[in-house]
DNA sequence: CTATGTGCAAAGTTTTTGCAGCGTG
DNA sequence: CACGCTGCAAAAACTTTGCACATAG
């Protein structure tokens, strides 16, 4: 149940890979039914599989819309993110700007902007002392042991 | 099912909001068997219904943690939180500091501090146009109209 | 060959809802 | 005494898992 040594390339590996680079945050089952196009026979508890696999892997970043639901991103590198909280849809945000931020980004993405949310993820001083180990990934994170 | 024109200060009601401000950023869960140590007969459904009042009220915060699971806040001004990705338990962060960010907080928190996510939220150029209304609340969010 | 990956289906967790009766203002 | 609230139970939405078979390296 721990990540594999060694990870193999599969047909529906792959092309998970190809539709998150493809798609904008993808859900997962978004992800599922792309790729259901050029593999039918593909399942969704694969998808979830893969995907935890390949954010543990440190290849892809999982995330969260505004609703709580799941969303993945094939960008590794620190950006932001702007939630729409109608349809969840998620955009990357550009913050370089001289304007106000809240204000660049109604203009460049066309956004109602109404709040906003900075958040540190690590891990708390209860469960710190044994390290486990792990290193990559951010955001969102990993897979639930089990939801306590 | 829209947000009553009224709202009713019920047993039920204090008693959540109480709870709220004692515990620090706790599930529907963890309320709602708080809430029943004193009022053994409420329900799951009518916590998941007042928090969606309290918070459409503009009265509470909604949030998500590390997993995805939300959580609720009473303090309703502009503030960080740090989240812990094993347990799920969110703290709240200061934000003055001449350090750097991620140091003041292992510092101050005892956190060991893995990344961190700035998003915007707000509704989206394609849900815009028929600007609902709504204007309170902020971060995580309304309820989920359906998930899509 | 063998450890890893997969489809399928069932189960799990969190959140939402319908309904009939209750209670606040 | 009307409209909002509630308990209860069923359903929905998303995610995880067990198992036997398939397959990458």
């Amino acid at each position: 149940m721990a990540e594999p040594a060694q990870m193999r390339m599969t047909p529906s590996r792959r092309a998970i890979l190809t539709e998150l680079a493809r798609a904008c945050h993808p859900t997962a089952d978004e992800i599922y039914r792309r790729v259901r196009r050029r593999l039918p026979r593909v399942s969704l508890g694969t998808v979830y599989r893969n995907l935890e696999v390949l954010q543990t892997s440190g290849l892809i970043r999982t995330l969260l819309d505004a609703r709580g639901q799941r969303r993945y991103d094939a960008r590794l590198d620190d950006h932001c993110h702007v939630r729409c909280e109608e349809c969840g849809r998620v955009d990357d945000v550009r913050v370089l700007s001289e304007r106000p931020l809240e204000e660049s980004i109604e203009d460049d993405h066309g956004y109602e902007i109404r709040g906003h949310q900075l958040s540190f993820v690590g891990v708390c001083p209860e469960c710190a002392p044994d390290a486990k180990g792990r290193d990559s990934s951010i955001d969102a994170g990993r897979p639930r042991p089990q939801r306590r």
